[in-house]
DNA sequence: GCCGTTTTCGGCCCGACTGTTTTCAGTCG
């Protein structure tokens, strides 16, 4: 089997688990963890490059130890290193650690204690009432350790963006009434955009009177509170998500939102910086001695570490930092600089809104052009477009004339197991927009796969392929496709990668997006809107472009549409959509 | 285990809250 970087990164952090079981040096082990998070943001193929006997690049934290350990598991498929340790402690403990409030100390005194090696061993010494005996736990801990485990094995721990988002609005909305309330913000892993979110920060400033902190464990939707201080609490909420409130006094609002957006390696990273500069960086500010310079907004916290302000979408450690030092950091695309949507539906298929409320809804939101893009025959249960239905609604938006937006004829076609199109390369030749879809034969094997999708980016008429991956947020995997040789057949066709923005989807992926921008290819942020509503989805499409380093040029539908018809797949430049309809 | 405009050795981000303690260790973000 194959290795990928993932399987490099995994066994990275199952190295640092048992290490930390074992008391080790705590650098140690986070030079495990840093290494593990560093190879699986990667996009290089680690194991395909030194398969193929070349130098991998020097990577920032990795140095000769842990490359020859990857050498070793790429070669071998083994690590020693971690093959001694499990022999030494039992590999399934680790799962232990992941429950909230359980760290290498407590779970190592309930393994020496009482023998528990899994969750389920765990549950039933809660249970039973065994773990209040030992030393340093007591009723109170056991009974948070029931809860947490019956919590983890009742339901999955993150929530999707625009999940997450709504709930977040909405305390953040009851908090900015609270008395003596200045700012607040959602930070965390919200603010950075992330795909999906472990739990909710929201930072306020406040007056010391102010009653935001007890309007905070006070709101309607609390059903426990977790934790309970003057400037930080913790609560959950009927929905199971986490909510953090920290808050801060005005002065160091700056501060305290980059601490509190993160993430928690760019943090070290940067209070490193602040180190280096004979500075101390925490979340009430800069200090130089006992002496505050700086902190009121996020611009002087980077100016003081000398670097400008970087986005929260890229604060990952990723390479930002070094970016923002050389004057490199990208102007990341906005949401303002949207021109069109290049996929929605309508009623034709499974849309549930006309094509002239789709164009209305469009426009409402500034868009210059928009294109019609239903289902091909393909897919029956939407009743999917066939040449005669097609060839209809191709006339229909001919007809639909709303003034200030453009009206493209598309189609998402489905890409069939062997390659080709589920429509006629006639018909396909009379619309502005092809988008290619996989929807069927998941399963296929990674070689199968890539080349059915190579073949469809090979057609003339295809313009991009439609959400690459294939996968639904926590509910599908993602297909196995060799996701580089598509990028780069879609480079060598002059074809697209779609970014579809829709909350269950959010594909292409942050680092496949950026793969896709080291080798020149054009991303379409795409709605892929099934009502007027879904075009505000698009923000979330916005944010994953952006965490994947796009800027406005790098964005297909953020070009007017006049540039952009000049570089759609068998299209002249003046070719317009009267002459396409005719 | 990594790394170097203090350093090839000796550092490595920093503070809040809880629970079990009698002054603090453990955990978290």
């Amino acid at each position: 089997m194959p290795l990928h970087n993932a399987d490099i990164a995994r066994v990275f952090e199952d190295i640092a688990d048992l290490l930390e079981l074992d008391d080790e040096n705590p650098f140690r082990i986070r030079a495990y963890r840093n290494a593990s998070r560093i190879i699986g943001d990667l996009q290089l193929d680690l194991a395909a490059s030194i398969r193929r006997g070349e130098e991998p690049p020097k990577l920032p934290g990795i140095g000769e130890d842990l490359s020859e350990k990857i050498h070793e598991i790429v070669t071998t498929g083994h690590c020693a290193l971690l093959d001694r340790l499990r022999k030494k402690t039992p590999a399934a403990i680790t799962e232990l650690l992941r429950i909230p409030n359980l760290g290498p100390k407590r779970v190592k005194a309930l393994y020496r204690g009482l023998e528990v090696r899994t969750l389920e061993e765990l549950y039933r010494a809660a249970r039973d009432g065994r773990i209040r005996g030992l030393p340093g736990f007591g009723e109170k801990s056991e009974l948070n350790i029931l809860q947490s485990v019956e919590a983890r094995l009742s339901k999955g721990r993150r929530f999707k963006l625009a999940v997450a988002a709504q709930y977040a609005d909405a305390v953040a909305d009851y908090l900015r009434k609270a008395s003596g309330v200045g700012q607040v913000v959602v930070a965390g892993s919200l603010r950075r955009m992330r795909e999906t979110v472990g739990d909710i920060d929201i930072l306020a400033t406040a007056e010391a009177s102010s009653d935001v902190m007890s309007r905070f464990v006070g709101y309607e939707e609390v059903q426990e509170v977790l934790s309970r201080g003057d400037t930080r609490s913790s609560v959950r909420l009927a929905s199971g998500i986490q909510v953090d409130l920290r808050v801060v006094p005005r002065e160091s609002y700056g501060a305290a939102l980059h601490y509190f957006t993160g993430s928690k390696a760019h943090n070290i990273a940067i209070r490193r910086l602040a180190q280096a500069r004979g500075l101390k960086l925490n979340e009430y500010g800069v200090f130089r001695g006992q002496k505050r310079v700086s902190g009121e907004t996020e611009e002087s916290v980077f100016a003081a570490v000398g670097l400008p302000y970087v986005p929260p979408e890229l604060r990952e450690d990723r390479g930002e930092i070094e970016a923002a030092r050389a004057g490199r950091l990208p102007r990341l695309v906005e949401l303002g600089d949207l021109k069109g949507d290049l996929h929605c539906h309508s009623r034709w298929t499974d849309g549930h809104h006309s094509i002239r409320e789709m164009a209305l809804a469009a426009k409402a939101r500034g868009l210059e052009y928009l294109a019609i893009t239903d289902h091909s025959r393909r897919i029956a249960a939407v009743h999917g477009l066939d040449p005669s239905r097609l060839r209809e609604q191709i006339d229909e938006i001919g007809r639909t004339e709303v003034a200030g937006i453009t009206l493209l004829k598309g189609i998402e076609v489905d890409i069939l197991e062997d390659g080709t199109l589920d429509l006629p390369d006639l018909l396909l030749a009379e619309l502005d927009i092809v988008v290619a879809a996989v929807h069927s034969n998941f399963n296929l094997p990674r070689a199968r796969q890539t080349e059915r999708i190579l073949r469809a980016l090979d057609h003339p008429r295809v313009t991009m392929l439609a959400h690459p991956l294939g996968r639904l947020i926590d509910a599908r995997e993602p297909y196995e496709v060799d996701m580089l040789k598509i990028i780069r057949r879609a480079a060598a066709r002059g074809r697209f990668l779609e970014l579809n923005a829709h909350p269950e989807r959010l594909d292409l992926s942050d680092t496949h997006c950026r793969m896709a921008k080291d080798e020149g290819v054009l991303v379409a942020i795409s709605s892929d809107a099934h009502s007027t509503q879904q075009f505000d989805n698009l923000r979330y499409g916005i944010g994953q472009g952006r965490r994947g380093g796009r800027e406005k040029k790098d964005v297909l539908n953020a070009l007017p549409l006049r540039e952009l018809r000049r570089l759609l797949p068998g299209k002249r430049p003046d070719r317009g959509r009267e002459t396409a309809a005719s």
